[in-house]
DNA sequence: ATCACCGGTATCCACAAGGTACTTATAGCA
DNA sequence: TGCTATAAGTACCTTGTGGATACCGGTGAT
């Protein structure tokens, strides 16, 4: 089933790569890296996601086995989300991409806006 | 400007991650690894993506500076796409992304089943 | 006269993301 | 006995982007 072309669509390794690289997940990975975290505090170190978002962030990761979800049977509701070994195998891939982004963000928006 | 924090959606770096975590820059990179590529080879070897969004692609990655786009006046019309020095500098970061995947899809693939 | 080639646009549609308001259950307080 | 605050979401509507399909323009070959 697995045809190993990663150019294929119906390539598996294209399925992950599509989930992990979406707008918010990387972000949610590399903020739970510090340490379990809850809802809330997800929602305001990672500006500007919306709570609906972020909960099927949250959820699509939980199913692929980056993160665990928690529940505490507290009033008001506790919820803990922590990575996984595999979220956690996968942040130095991500972390690697973040800091290339970091060196080279002043040139990308330099060319970017030369050629506006 | 930049305060440094990647969480922060104003931080450029957030806005580059955005950019490189599309659907479909990572693939275009990682085949235009090999060498320059027509427009024609890359939408076939890259199955599934449409003209369209494959312009669009190759247009914003020209303008990041990742890709250079050089028209040759012949008839019918040839335009080869390649990496730019900034471009081949991301591969690494990229490929190792797309290392993990496949090293991972099988878990995956099972823990996503098992949750479904 | 027509067709095929290539690198795209033009057009339309659907789904997913974004914004905002609301819910649920209880503890604390007046 | 209300009233309010809190956490973690849902519900609902709007908006925007991606996707599917059709078409274009110039030329050389049939």
């Amino acid at each position: 089933m697995d045809t190993g072309d990663i150019f294929d669509p119906n390539c598996p390794t294209r399925v992950v790569l599509d989930r992990i690289g979406d707008k918010w997940s990387a972000l949610v990975l590399l903020c739970l890296a510090d340490g379990p975290m809850r809802f809330t505090r997800l929602r305001s170190r990672i500006g500007g996601v919306t709570p609906k978002v972020l909960t099927q962030t949250l959820r699509t990761m939980e199913q692929d086995g980056l993160i665990t979800r928690e529940v505490f049977a507290e009033v008001p509701p506790r919820v803990e989300y922590a990575l996984t070994d595999l979220g956690r195998s996968l942040h130095d891939p991500i972390s690697a991409v973040a800091t290339w982004a970091e060196t080279h963000v002043a040139e990308i928006l330099r060319r970017r806006e030369r050629s506006a």
